[in-house]
RNA sequence: CGGGGUAUAGCGCAGCCCGGUAGCGCGCGUCGUUCGGGACGACGAGGUCGUGGGUUCAAAUCCCGCUACCCCGACCA
């Protein structure tokens, strides 16, 4: 073994870098804090965006596209918004830059300094809202439901592949209303299409809930997330929905003339979905052998592996392959026979372990005169030997099973991580010891919040389909109506 | 931004304490034998030792500065 990946035993940080790196999904750059997305981990990419964008569209959403620097006065409006982003903005300052006479290097022009500094978007609500006041004036106008495909730039102190880097990738859907319900339910909407597309294409269960006061998105109302358990007992928030109300609105000065011929701010909601989602999705299924990527996200799905000795052998399996490959791709599965002949048998198997192929076929003398094939599950690592005869039919179904089961066991993993608590000390004894999501009655109050975030764990959310449960607080033992979730997080 | 660590061939590392010819494994190239779980042998290519200064006859090695990266914390998607 080559390429050994450190065990999730031993050090699941390690284990995540390893893999990332190893199975090519990603690396970092020579500029601090930013990676490259390598054609491997960008393929996934494409794969949950196409989906992704797909559901917007369904939705009644459609693309636009923003500009990526906002003038330094747009974000002095909202004043929530401001506090939440002034700490990790990358400032545009200068327009030129120009060879030193002295030294021979290039340099700022000291002379080219901008007027007013431009902020690299960190997201988008500043400069989309002073566009829509242009776009709105009557209820005609609306709604405006747009989504856009972009970078943002956050100065991250500390980065991790695809977790949090200084640059990412995402959408920002940001959708304006006349009135505050329909804003209110395409808050639920959309927060309702990630955790269909986070259960369904990713296989990664998750719970949808509001955030408390303090974890909410800097200038929204409210904000709803989804939040997954990853296989280290973390929670990671994988993608979230605000509920802005007016105050953007209030903020741009975005008013419209209602029905009844009265002026009123518009109603707004944003909402996105980033690259941390690859993470999420590393983190959820893979193991020590590699990535496990669900079929419906794998860019490849099959792979088909060729075993022979000579250049005589070599025909027959590949005519083999080539007729599989076709009976696959016409039933709409994606495959790579991969025929090349400068890696061995051996070496293209831990590879495409690595990479999380879901199924792998391999292909030698033996199959020819038998008409069968190996077939091997990445999923669960199984292998057997199968007529070649109706397998492209039993692979398309196979594929299904695997997402099936692959979303199945992350569900049972969550419910084994998932620990009622009653009292201060079971919750310390969840988050220290076990790991997972602790599900306690809180009192609401920001004290008690804070006193929780002084284990390092924070309240995840306040699960939308949670029962009513009359209790008592684990931090004060004041008076509860409900349980919340708990947890340590990326 | 605090604490710790690292920087030597494409990758992973040794050499540094005790200054004196640049080393190992993997990978890479050629040829041969191989090919059903990361093959083997032979030969070969590849390094301004992160960077700037200092000490010295002599610096990968000792001293000072800088930079980058990794890990742990605080902040965040």
């Amino acid at each position: 073994m080559a390429k050994v990946l450190t065990s999730k035993e031993d050090n699941y940080a390690q284990w995540y870098n390893d893999l990332v790196l190893k199975s090519g999904l990603a690396e970092n750059s020579a500029v601090r804090g930013c990676m490259v997305i390598k054609p491997y981990g960008y393929a996934i990419w494409e794969k949950m965006r196409d989906e992704l964008d797909r559901m917007f569209k369904e939705t009644g959403h459609e693309n636009a596209y923003f500009p990526l620097f906002i003038p330094k006065s747009f974000f002095s409006r909202e004043a929530n918004h401001v506090e939440g982003f002034a700490k990790e903005c990358a400032v545009v300052t200068h327009y030129r830059l120009k060879t030193d006479e002295e030294t021979g290097e290039i340099v700022v022009d000291p002379d080219a300094r901008l007027e007013e500094e431009l902020i690299v978007r960190p997201t988008s609500e500043t400069i989309i809202w002073n566009t829509y006041k242009n776009w709105i004036q009557s209820y005609r106008d609306l709604p405006i439901m747009v989504n856009q495909w972009a970078n943002v730039v956050r100065w991250e102190m500390r980065t991790r592949l695809f977790l949090r880097t200084t640059e990412f990738l995402w959408q920002e859907g940001h959708t304006a209303h006349a009135t505050r319900q329909e804003a209110e339910e395409e808050t639920m909407q959309m927060v309702k299409v990630y955790a269909e597309f986070s259960e369904n294409f990713l296989g990664i269960p998750v719970l949808v809930g509001n955030k408390t006061e303090s974890e909410k998105f800097a200038g929204a109302v409210e904000t709803l997330t989804i939040e997954a358990l990853m296989q280290d007992g973390k929670a990671l928030q994988a993608g979230t929905s605000h509920f802005l109300g007016q105050n953007f609105a209030k903020a741009f000065d975005v008013q419209f003339t209602n029905k009844e011929g009265k002026l009123d701010h518009v109603w707004a909601t944003s909402w996105g979905m980033t690259t941390r989602m690859i993470g999420a999705l590393i983190m959820a299924h893979s193991d020590n052998h590699g990535l496990i990527l669900p079929p419906r996200v794998a860019p490849i799905q099959v792979v088909i592996v060729p075993i022979y000795r000579g250049n005589d052998e070599f025909p027959p399996i590949a005519e083999a392959a080539n007729k599989i490959k076709a009976q696959l791709t016409a039933l709409g599965v994606s495959v790579k026979f991969d025929d090349r002949d400068t890696q061995k048998p051996g070496w293209k198997f831990a590879e495409y372990e690595l990479k999380g192929v879901p199924v792998r076929l391999a292909i030698g003398p033996r199959d020819i005169e038998n008409g069968t094939v190996e077939l091997a599950r990445r999923d669960t690592l199984e292998k057997k030997v199968m007529p070649q005869k109706g397998i492209a039919t039993y692979i398309h179904d196979l594929l299904e099973e695997i997402q099936q089961s692959i979303y199945q066991k992350a569900i049972n993993f969550r419910n084994a991580n998932t620990h009622h608590v009653e009292s201060w000390d079971e919750l310390v004894d969840v988050l220290e010891n076990k790991g997972g999501f602790a599900l306690a009655h809180w009192d609401g109050s920001k004290e008690s919040e804070d006193r929780i975030k002084e284990t390092k764990a924070s309240i995840r959310c306040l699960p939308l389909d949670a029962e009513p449960e009359e209790g008592k607080c684990v931090v004060s033992g004041k008076p509860s109506l409900r349980r919340v979730v708990i947890a340590k997080a990326y």
